[in-house]
DNA sequence: ACCTAAAGGATAATTTTTATCCTTTGTAAC
DNA sequence: GTTACAAAGGATAAAAATTATCCTTTAGGT
């Protein structure tokens, strides 16, 4: 159980409970989607409203706190803003895997073959995780 | 403007005058959301049901005649099924281009950090566009 | 302790997507 | 070319997802 109060300041976010706690629920669960956290946030706060979820997801978003990953053939999750890093996602049991990865072969390859400035790069890549296959 | 009749039986896709008509929005644009595509076909059949659009793109989908792009930070765009490629966003004209990128690197980099069987690799890179810069 | 802007909850409204139902049509068989 | 029929289109209702509104509560600064 961390406590993210700082954290949610540093980022002009007030430190609420139900703040507090999709912190917490995102740290445990590393990514999850809306609906999941929504069941996650009922089991604490039998009251909490779905518009406080989408609130805060969007506020957040929009402070860089949290990020969207954007699953393919699937409904986005949401993260902890960490470094930068790719997503390995099962196709079997959907669960999403934080790997690092070196872009630079990547970015190198485009700048020689385009006159594209690159700001941001999102990987997904699909297939089966160590515990399905 | 291309005869998409063979193609979409291919595909196991009956060739109606709509399917014709989606089938060349989304080659001479490339890339298409579902709003822009909605726009267009009622340029051509003034009286085309949303329906129609959305249950095209998602029956053209399931048989593979065309695939979906998501887009961070905006909606989904569909294209044409094409032989495997990346995607540049230009984050100022939203224009989604192809590119041919040697996966390579990237797969053995994940072979050698861990167990995961990639079958699909989705990348989206943002940016400036040539036109834009 | 007090003040106030911001956040939460309840819920309405809006937007997005899918389902339904009836009419029309693409296409295969004759 | 005609026929037959499953499939597709259009209109629209329904459902699902997201956002807005409004009033109450509260976090955090003074
Ligand atoms: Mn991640
Ligand atoms: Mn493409
Ligand atoms: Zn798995
Ligand atoms: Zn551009």
């Amino acid at each position: 159980m961390i406590n993210y109060t700082d954290e949610l300041r540093r980022h002009n976010l007030k430190a609420t409970p139900q703040r507090l706690a999709i912190s917490n629920a995102l740290h445990s669960s590393g990514h999850i989607n809306i609906d999941k956290l929504y069941e996650l946030m009922l089991k604490k706060f039998n009251s909490i409203s779905l518009a406080t979820i989408y609130k805060n997801i969007n506020l957040m978003l929009e402070n860089s706190y949290i990020q969207e990953v954007k699953i393919p053939q699937n409904k986005s999750v949401y993260e902890l803003t960490k470094n930068y890093h790719s997503h390995l996602v099962c196709t079997k049991c959907e669960e999403v895997e934080d790997i690092k990865l070196n872009m630079n072969p990547i970015l190198s390859e485009v700048n020689s073959n385009s006159n594209f400035e690159i700001s941001k790069t999102d990987v997904v890549l699909s297939g089966i995780c160590k515990d399905c296959q």
